[in-house]
DNA sequence: ATGGTTCGTTGGTCCTACCAACATTGGTGG
DNA sequence: CCACCAATGTTGGTAGGACCAACGAACCAT
């Protein structure tokens, strides 16, 4: 009979926050990959439905600031979105450098529907937490991404 | 003028959990790469040492459950180790299919000296956030890897 | 006009996390 | 004993993400 923590992290890493984070954020990217894959779609694709719904139509280069996506990464992104009939890219009238990117209708729906689904992921992710917990960390790891 | 909040993450990201421990983790990840990359070395072997530490000699199966890190990935991580002595692979007589992997003294000189580096690195990524909410933190994450 | 800057885009690099397969060896049930 | 399954180390992949350098086009300031 071997005892519970046969598998255990060492003690030097349970200690280490770099680590922690990096352990829970795989698990996390693992769910959240898992059940974007199964809706057809990747992190990034949401991330950036997400900012135009928020910030409106806006530019490639806005859109990148915002999700701390790269800019190459961003061309890819919008090109899959504008395939799949979620997104527009439109010149900008008023400086020609810009693409505008703006949502459709459709794009609404899809992100409305990804939302659902992200919220069952987050639950499952959170499962050890109580809700109490959960609002305390969120609002620890905010507060580090804004630092 | 413009606001301070002209690129803000989206208010759906900023309340993901999983989006936030991501960039909380690639934060983190960022600067441990940095540090150790500046002392020759990589997050794999840091892992290693700090689990050899722990354990004490074990084969690279049991090496790779307790620190995450795959079977495959494990072999080169005790490669390097080994060319640089911090580290030894010795066959199992016991069971010929295993590897014991043993620190070397250089190996427990070097991960003390790594600990201190990596213990300031902790630092800076949690000084946006006072001692007490650090081990709030530290307290959470523990018990999502954990669960 | 010119020089610096931003934008979209291309085409890479690097790292990490995986997965599949294999030969070797151990252990176990029949 | 042997037939089968499991575990180990190893090789050689794949996929994804983050990032970087460079480019031409367009914008802006002076």
């Amino acid at each position: 009979m071997e005892p519970a923590d046969a598998h255990a992290a060492p003690a030097r890493l349970r200690a280490l926050p770099s680590w922690l984070v990096n352990q829970v954020a795989l698990a996390a990217n693992r769910a959240v990959a898992e059940g974007l894959a199964a809706a057809g779609t990747r992190r990034h694709h949401y991330s950036l439905l997400a900012a135009l719904d928020d910030v409106g139509p806006t530019s490639q280069a806005e859109l990148g600031r915002r999700t701390m996506i790269d800019r190459s990464d961003m061309v890819a992104a919008v090109n899959e979105l504008a395939e799949q009939g979620y997104v527009e890219r439109t010149p900008d009238p008023a400086d020609r450098r810009r693409n505008v990117v703006s949502l459709t209708p459709a794009g609404g729906r899809r992100l409305r529907q990804l939302d659902r689904l992200l919220a069952k992921v987050q639950d499952d992710i959170l499962a050890p937490l109580p809700a109490e917990d959960r609002t305390r960390l969120v609002a620890l790891l905010t507060r580090l991404v804004e630092g």
